[in-house]
RNA sequence: GCCGAAGUGGCGGAAUUGGUAGACGCAGUGGACUCAAAAUCCACCGCCCUUAAAAGCGUGCGGGUUCGAGUCCCGCCUUCGGCACCA
């Protein structure tokens, strides 16, 4: 019960490299009734794709039970059907991924791309946001990074939901102050921070936002809305202005990165709301950088407390009012209000006793105060949480007293709730592939989405297709699609989308417990589940690895598993990365070529300038360097060097070249130095060998020098031991393995003591290799006189603790924290002692120079320092 | 833009808990062996000044804490991973 390895699962699906299916170019009748059809006629194109490592539930003898499970959860409302935003390649007619729409890195860039909704399916992950959240801080076993990573995805935030009522008339000058200066606002907040008005019947239904920021809620000075929120539609409809500004939102790409860095842009909808408490009419705008996907789809504006507010409303000149001020500023007005307050002490009794204050009567705390909503108004949104102020009847109050107040008021009139917000959205499982496994529905006219009922399953694919072109082929295979409802019998059509990969490599790691089960799993999962030990890159530390949690919580709800997690300790690898390069198609497309048919050219002083392709020496492009991947050409086959040096050299060089967690650019210089230490290993052990008899050590007689390498291969083992189980860190194992046959071959002691000791260190360095380089390894224990054992059912080697006793200890000793020489103490040396002998070494003594030390600090088993 | 990492010689990297920076390996230089080459072995190998020694400088940049900082704190820069359809 110890290591289960993910495979790669990037062979689940069509290889990318398969040019001609991508560009519809392979022929025009395609058998692909399942994988081995597939790799037939990919072998008869030439394409030799090696499927012995392919994840199984590919294959369509898995499709029921992936069928199985989400039928369930589809009756249990866990998966489920809406629109979708996706990224759309109007040329191709497809859906793009954003790694494609990414300009300078893709293939599409802005104006050839659009957003268009299609219907989706989707797993409702977010149902378990909050156990996925918690299960986090019982899986001491995982990376602090990844663990950070998941709670910052899942993004579980405390906030209120506000309703807004929205006015029809439109907005005149006078509802909300435009000027942006300080005497502008003051004049504002004169006119009113009055009692909040009822809002009227409205015509239109109130606008929701959710904050997790009320305590800012009286600076709102506009709220915006996502391009597809119902009212932006509705405002479109009479305004050509608005419909264009929203046709223009649906260019550009989906990612998350995308929207971010756009320019933030937005359109005044010529609608109103009224603010809750104040009863202010605010404009309401559509932006380009809210989405209809998070929250409510519409958020309330706080120019002065939120940076992109910010950036907003100073773009299109939109009031920016001050309500919370930082606590220094607070304490400073607190100061000089109680000064200024010979007669009237409203000022620092209001600071003090949290009622209303006013800055503006103090003239001092006014000068101050202005000074900061200046600072904020010019250069920037302050954002951290303070003191309320031109808030009315909050004014004084704290980030948390103004929550609590603000939820207890909407509560009680209904207009809004504490709500716990997650940034998680749900699993989008649907693809619009002609290859997977086919999601288990049908369409029915009259009863809407049916389940295929568990008996008919599985849906498989049918086995002759035609390419019509541009869609997926089973979209168009009318004879597979049209069916019957299971329900009411009648005409229905089949569900043509197939299911995500992410879906197989969320259970293969169940399924490799419980090989031949009739269901999913069976009993043997309890065995062996959660994994010990699982290891995968740090790119899949979000989608993948959250994925699978969530996915082992469903197997687990269905009775299948009785964990709540899957792995309990986790090593994420570093990327090995590459330089990419390529060529401009003229289309906007890019053809990515491999760096290993590229010549880098580069100038005296080695930095690269330039590259061509080594085929017709014409120049390429320099792409940045990324992990490597099939769609960017960039990965490098160990193969040749597989071939030049053998499996076990190529091991310990990857092993060796850093450790695991950190990424890597590939580079085979070096891999000469472990083909040198193998080689030399081989030959210690052969000429060692070579003498038959085997002494034995007996500790009693050693002498020095003898004692000295026994005490280094018990240090050897047990770095190793640490360097392998507890650390990962293979590379300064083989150091330190390294170190010990440096140290081996120059002990020339071939004296009965002395070959007995080089015997076990032989012995123990074959062992402590033994998981790097297995073969060779394999090979030297017989050569040690072993014929009758083999290596793999030895006992890993233990450090014996007389060996590492220790007589004396090198101590540096410093002056003024700078090192000046190191003395030789004994190990159970007094302090007393230590500090005389520090002093008085030569060379310490010529920097002491005769002065008294202000301190000494001895650090046992470390360092002196003398500080003068 | 946001989240997570990383940055140390010519190169990959080491320094595990704040305690001798550069282990180990590559590349390089000099030498031994050889008719010669390969292989192997020995020595040197951060920068600066220098015949040499000594001193000084030095872990992306700018500050700070500490007897002592690659390691901790604050502010930046660059690179990599992720950002929901690459998987």
């Amino acid at each position: 019960k110890n290591v289960l390895q993910p495979m790669g699962w990037d062979a689940f699906g069509l290889p990318a490299e398969n040019a001609a299916i991508k560009n519809h170019t392979a022929p025009a009748k395609w058998t692909y009734a399942n994988i081995e059809h597939m790799r037939a006629q990919l072998a008869a194109l030439g394409y030799a794709i090696d499927w012995s490592r392919e994840f199984a539930t590919c294959r369509p003898e898995y499709y029921v039970h992936e069928q199985r499970l989400f039928t369930r959860l589809f009756k249990k409302g866990l998966a489920y059907r809406k629109n979708s935003v996706v990224n759309w390649d109007p040329v191709d007619q497809t859906v793009l991924a954003n790694e494609q729409v990414i300009d300078g890195r893709g293939w599409r860039t802005g104006a050839l791309v659009e957003k268009r909704e299609i219907p989706q399916w989707f797993f409702r992950i977010t149902a378990y946001a909050d156990e996925l959240l918690r299960g986090l801080d019982d899986l001491p076993g995982w990376p602090d990074s990844v663990k950070t990573m998941q709670r910052n995805w899942i993004g579980r935030s405390e906030g209120l939901e506000i309703q807004f009522a929205v006015e029809g008339a439109a907005h005149g000058s006078a509802s909300v102050a435009q000027g942006r200066k300080p005497e502008a606002t003051a004049a504002h907040r004169s006119a009113s921070l009055a009692q909040g008005r009822k809002p009227e019947a409205n015509e239109t239904a109130p606008l929701t936002v959710f904050t997790t920021r009320p305590d800012t809620l009286m600076g709102v000075t506009y709220l915006a809305i996502a391009a597809e929120h119902p009212l932006a539609l509705k405002a479109a409809q009479s305004k050509p202005l608005i419909a264009a500004f929203i046709e223009e939102c649906r260019h550009g790409g989906t990612a998350e990165a995308d929207i971010e860095t756009a320019e933030k842009k937005g359109i005044d909808t010529g609608l109103t709301a009224i603010h809750p408490v104040s009863g202010e009419s605010v404009p309401i705008w559509i932006a380009n950088f809210v989405l209809m996907g998070y929250g409510t789809g519409a958020v309330m504006a706080v120019p002065a407390h939120d940076q992109r507010d910010w950036e907003f409303a100073t773009k299109y000149d939109l009031p920016i009012r001050m309500v919370v001020v930082s606590d220094a500023m607070r304490d400073a007005v607190r100061e000089l209000g109680r000064d200024a307050a010979r007669n009237s002490d409203a000022m620092s009794a209001a600071l003090g006793e949290s009622r209303a204050i006013d800055p503006y009567e103090s003239g001092a705390a006014l000068g101050v105060i202005e000074e900061f909503e200046r600072s904020i108004i010019e250069d920037g949104a302050y954002t951290d949480y303070g003191t309320l102020v031109n808030s009315g009847d909050y004014d004084g109050l704290d980030f948390r007293g103004a929550f609590d107040a603000l939820a207890a008021r909407f509560e009680k009139d209904g207009s809004g709730a504490r709500r716990v917000n997650f940034r998680l959205r749900d699993w989008g499982v649907s693809r619009q592939r002609y290859w997977g496994c086919p999601i288990p529905i049908i369409y029915c006219a009259k009863c809407g989405a049916v389940a295929v009922p568990e008996e008919q399953l599985p849906v498989v694919l049918p086995e002759d297709v035609a390419f019509s072109g541009v869609k997926s082929p089973i979209k168009a295979d009318s004879e597979w699609r049209n069916t019957t409802c299971p329900d009411c019998g009648g005409a229905a059509e089949r569900e043509t989308d197939t299911f995500d990969t992410f879906m197989e490599s969320s259970w293969y790691y169940a399924r490799y417990t419980s090989p031949g089960a009739t269901d999913m799993v069976d009993a043997r999962a309890n065995y062996w589940l959660p994994i010990d030990q699982y290891i995968g890159g740090i790119e899949h530390a979000i989608l993948h690895l959250l994925y699978f949690r969530f996915f082992h919580k469903l197997l687990r709800d269905q009775g299948l598993v009785n964990s709540d997690e899957p792995v309990k300790n986790l090593l994420c690898q570093g990327m090995v990365i590459a330089e990419t390069f390529y060529r401009d198609n003229g289309d906007g497309s890019k053809e990515w070529i491999n760096p290993a048919d590229v010549e880098v050219l580069r100038d005296e002083k080695a930095r690269v300038v330039g590259a061509s392709l080594k085929s017709d020496a014409q120049p390429v492009h320099i792409g940045s360097t990324e992990k490597m991947s099939k769609s960017k050409n960039n990965g490098v086959d160990p193969q040749s060097m597989v071939g030049k040096y053998g499996a076990d050299t190529v091991r310990l060089f990857s092993m060796f070249a850093a450790p695991p967690d950190q990424s890597l650019e590939w580079n085979e210089a070096g891999v000469e130095g472990m083909s040198r230490f193998l080689r030399r290993f081989w030959r210690e052990v052969v000429t060692h060998a070579a003498n038959p008899d085997h002494p034995v050590v007996d500790v009693a007689v050693l002498n020095a020098a003898q004692k000295s390498l026994r005490r280094q291969v018990h240090e050897t083992i047990r770095k190793v031991s640490d360097d392998i189980g507890r650390r990962y860190a293979f590379n300064t194992a083989i150091a330190a393995l390294m170190e010990l046959l440096n140290a081996t071959a120059r002990f020339d002691d071939m004296s009965e003591q002395g070959r007995a000791v080089r015997h076990e260190a032989l012995e123990s360095m074959v062992l402590l290799l033994n998981p790097v380089t297995p073969h060779i390894s394999h090979a030297l224990w017989q050569v040690l006189g072993h014929g009758e054992t083999l290596i793999e059912d030895q006992r890993w080697p233990k450090a014996d603790p007389v060996a590492l006793v220790k007589d004396t200890l090198t101590l540096a000793v410093q002056v003024d924290g700078k090192l000046r020489g190191t003395i030789e103490v004994a190990v159970s040396e007094s302090t007393d002692e230590i500090e005389r002998l520090a002093l008085a070494q030569p060379k310490v003594a010529e920097f002491v120079a005769g002065q008294t030390p202000r301190k000494i600090i001895v650090v046992p088993g470390k360092i002196v320092n003398i500080v003068l």
